[in-house]
DNA sequence: CTGAAAGCGCTTACAG
DNA sequence: CTGAAAGCGCTTACAG
């Protein structure tokens, strides 16, 4: 490969000449840099990563964490992903994955050894061991996701409170008054996932002060079970006229888990929910909805990442997108007892 | 952070010392090797990432290209993604993704610059341009998917020819004689996808070797045409007493499609299928069928070009993963006339 | 407007 | 069994 010094010796300069015309820090007298950029076509040249890192303690390489647990919905983990990526690349990023099986040391490993500039963390727990590391990185960090102690940390994510409020309201605008509410899969829960236990919290808390009853049904993550529970919660609370079903999996089986009841939405059942929008998009999901955008989520992570790691010392932000209801029609007055 | 020469200094010994203690590359007295080893604790030394990448011309990341066409199926991707990313794990080396936008340019840019020891491209196509950026990296690279061209390159894949073959086969011995084939969205074959091609060639030769009649649906990306083709087809075709479904967003919307039609599986009609593992996780999905495992294939992958990055100049590969189906008594003897 | 030189933090032949 | 030194390929103060 090419180096710096093959461009120089080719253009008739000195390395230091070749790089500030690469870098722009300091003015090039046109001809000069006419012939750098003529050797660098020619030689074919492109500075190296390792050198340039070594050099600036800068690698342009963002961490993402992501655990992917096997109950989260692949939709929505892989728009974060694609969403992260591709904003990162418009700032001139790139994006290092790191999985699973690692955990926390991951964490410690790509930041200790200023393989990233920094690092965004995925599916963040209440309390989330993880963060500690990222605490102790000398890389900025921001997550997708609020944790319960927030301190100092720079953190995005859909506001999945006034998401289950503005759910709530909406059937309770309309008349509702019973509702069967289809929670994630119960592991999500134990795994302490922020987003889950908001989202209901804010279901519960709105029901209680409208004065509407809750149905809670634990969405499994495997499918029959998933159908078979939803059947079963119809049948035990009759007095129900609205379902809230925030369990992706369950959306794509309920026209057939419906229909077999001879269940009209929304003329027996109104039926609202919360998806990402990619899900929206592959499915047949005909449900009045918030849709979540991965893409504006990881937008803007990726941006406050960038700033942090050019102006360190600014304080913490916490930025909460604003859920918007999208009206597929399928909610509606309850129906006349 | 702490540098290798701080390490030296408080363990009393010159940096070659730590380096070799690091790196094992020659005998260390226990004794300075314990000492070594505590003032690495002491101090919280890691080696920087980019000092040991420029020392040794070798970064320990490996570049995964992926497109993520928005038609193809989230759960599919993602589990080659992860599959890859914990593989490569396993065997001591980091994952740099690279996503659709920057296309070409993309793999010359992480290669060039040296930022990874070998690339994995995902979503191969029959006619794939970037393979020629491969061919141009002084990287070595490995596909998932095979090309029309595979000469020196490194390709693995499920067996999609024999996938194909299995099922319409597997049909054919029961007695079926006209089979529905609903195929991917066309975007996919437009977009020259070897795994799109090369299933439905499959099937198509089988079929005629075979004197079955083989009626093709053009499966949609977008959920509600998708089920109208396929009833659509149904109605066309009333003939057909086997489906053979190789389109997972249909999938899911299948069970609701054929009882809507009054058509009982397998007694009215046989189904049978080819979809990633994740998904019949995920979804209920209840058909014979022949799982992809992108774990398997991305494992493989990952270690394939491990080796050839230690061993760059043995012949190039192409490892074909063998099909299996999973009966899940969906298929039967065709309904007597 | 440009160059010579030091330095980033490692590894590894060379020497003992 | 260990050290001193050169070198990997960049960037950037220092000097002119």
């Amino acid at each position: 490969m090419a180096t710096i010094g093959d461009v120089a010796k080719y253009a008739g300069v000195s390395r230091s000449t070749v790089s500030y015309a690469l870098s722009g820090n300091r003015p090039i007298k046109p001809e000069t840099r006419d012939r750098i950029q003529q050797a660098i076509q020619v030689l074919g040249f492109t500075a190296n990563a390792g050198a340039r890192a070594l050099a600036t303690s800068k690698t342009w390489i963002m961490g993402l964490i992501v655990p992917f647990t096997p109950e989260e919905f692949a939709p929505a983990t892989l728009g974060y992903v694609l969403g992260v990526s591709e904003s990162a690349r418009d700032l001139g990023y790139d994006v290092l994955l790191v999985t699973r099986k690692e955990g926390d040391s991951g964490i410690a490993r790509i930041t200790e050894s200023g393989l990233v500039d920094g690092v965004i963390l995925l599916d963040v727990k209440r309390h989330d061991d993880r963060i500690h590391s990222l605490r102790m990185a000398r890389q900025p960090s921001v997550l997708i996701g609020i944790p319960e102690d927030e301190t100092s940390m720079d953190c995005v994510d859909l506001d999945f409170f006034a998401a289950g409020r503005m759910l709530v309201e909406h059937l309770h605008a309309l008349g509702h008054r019973a509702v069967l509410f289809l929670t994630l899969p119960e592991q999500l829960f134990e795994q302490d996932l922020g987003y889950a236990w908001r989202f209901r919290e804010a279901v519960s808390r709105t029901s209680a002060q409208l004065g509407m009853t809750v149905h809670e049904v634990a969405g499994d993550s495997e499918p029959e079970a998933r159908a078979r529970e939803i059947g079963a919660a119809l049948d035990r609370y009759p007095d129900v006229t609205a379902l809230l079903a925030h369990n992706d999996g369950a959306l794509v089986d309920l026209p057939m888990v419906l229909q077999d009841r001879n269940l009209r939405v929304p003329q027996d059942l109104s039926v609202v929910s919360l998806f990402p929008e990619r899900f929206g998009r592959m499915f047949s999901v005909p449900y009045t909805a918030i849709e979540t955008s991965a893409t504006a989520v990881a937008e803007r992570a990726v941006r406050l990442l960038a700033q942090r790691i050019e102006r360190p010392e600014t304080p913490a932000i916490r930025e909460l997108i604003a859920p918007v209801i999208i009206d597929r029609g399928s909610s509606a007055l309850p129906r006349q007892p």
